[in-house]
DNA sequence: ACACGGATACTA
DNA sequence: AGTATCCGTGTC
């Protein structure tokens, strides 16, 4: 049985939490892949934190435990998962792309493509494929058996850093980062 | 290039 | 109520 990682993982800071997540097996149910591409938020100093100008988030971080997902719906269309850093440092994570590894199939029905490569590549494109929404809003990724994070790291690879992806405040901020040369990333804008 | 589309937080 | 904004994707 795989293990994965536990709570005390999710409490360093989001920038740690992001790097250290790359390379690692997310499982949801029947489906996993690793993790590629990442994004890091602050709620200390990051005006592109949802906590900056969301009650909600704030109230999230609050009543929330490091490891809990944050499911949130963006531009009306597509649901994007985060996960909650809690610590000394609070933030979140954006899990961005991963590397489909199983439940293709029910990846390819679900997101309507064939080629491996546009599963996952992208924020929404892996909520779509693993079937996630505002129902898994505020679960938790430690301590069960169908969902988790693999503590193994199962790819290995230069880190390579950029801005973040779609934000207006904060873009001075080098928080997004990924598994150089990876064929599963998000497209670059 | 542009359409799609809803939750959230603001003004009044 | 109305408005602005938002961590994207697919098709035009």
């Amino acid at each position: 049985m795989k293990r994965f990682l536990e709570r005390e993982f999710f409490e360093e800071h989001p920038v740690d939490c992001a790097r250290a997540l790359l390379g690692r097996e997310l499982v949801w149910g029947k489906c996993s892949g690793i993790i590629v591409e990442t994004e890091a938020y602050a709620v200390e100093g990051d005006p592109a934190c949802h906590t900056f100008n969301r009650k909600g988030a704030r109230d999230f971080v609050a009543s929330h435990s490091a490891g809990d997902v944050y499911i949130y719906l963006n531009y009306g269309v597509y649901w994007l998962l985060n996960v909650l850093i809690k610590g000394n440092d609070e933030g979140f994570v954006l899990i961005r792309a991963i590397e489909p590894t199983y439940g293709l199939a029910l990846m390819r029905q679900r997101r309507k493509r064939e080629k491996v490569e546009e599963l996952c590549s992208g924020p929404g494109k892996i909520c779509m494929a693993l079937d996630l929404d505002g129902r898994y809003h505020g679960a938790s990724l430690c301590g069960l058996k169908s969902r988790g994070i693999g503590m193994e790291l199962v790819r290995r690879g230069e880190i390579h850093s950029g801005p973040r992806v779609g934000i207006s405040r904060g873009k001075e901020l080098a928080w997004r980062f990924y598994l150089a040369g990876s064929p599963f990333l998000s497209p670059r804008k």
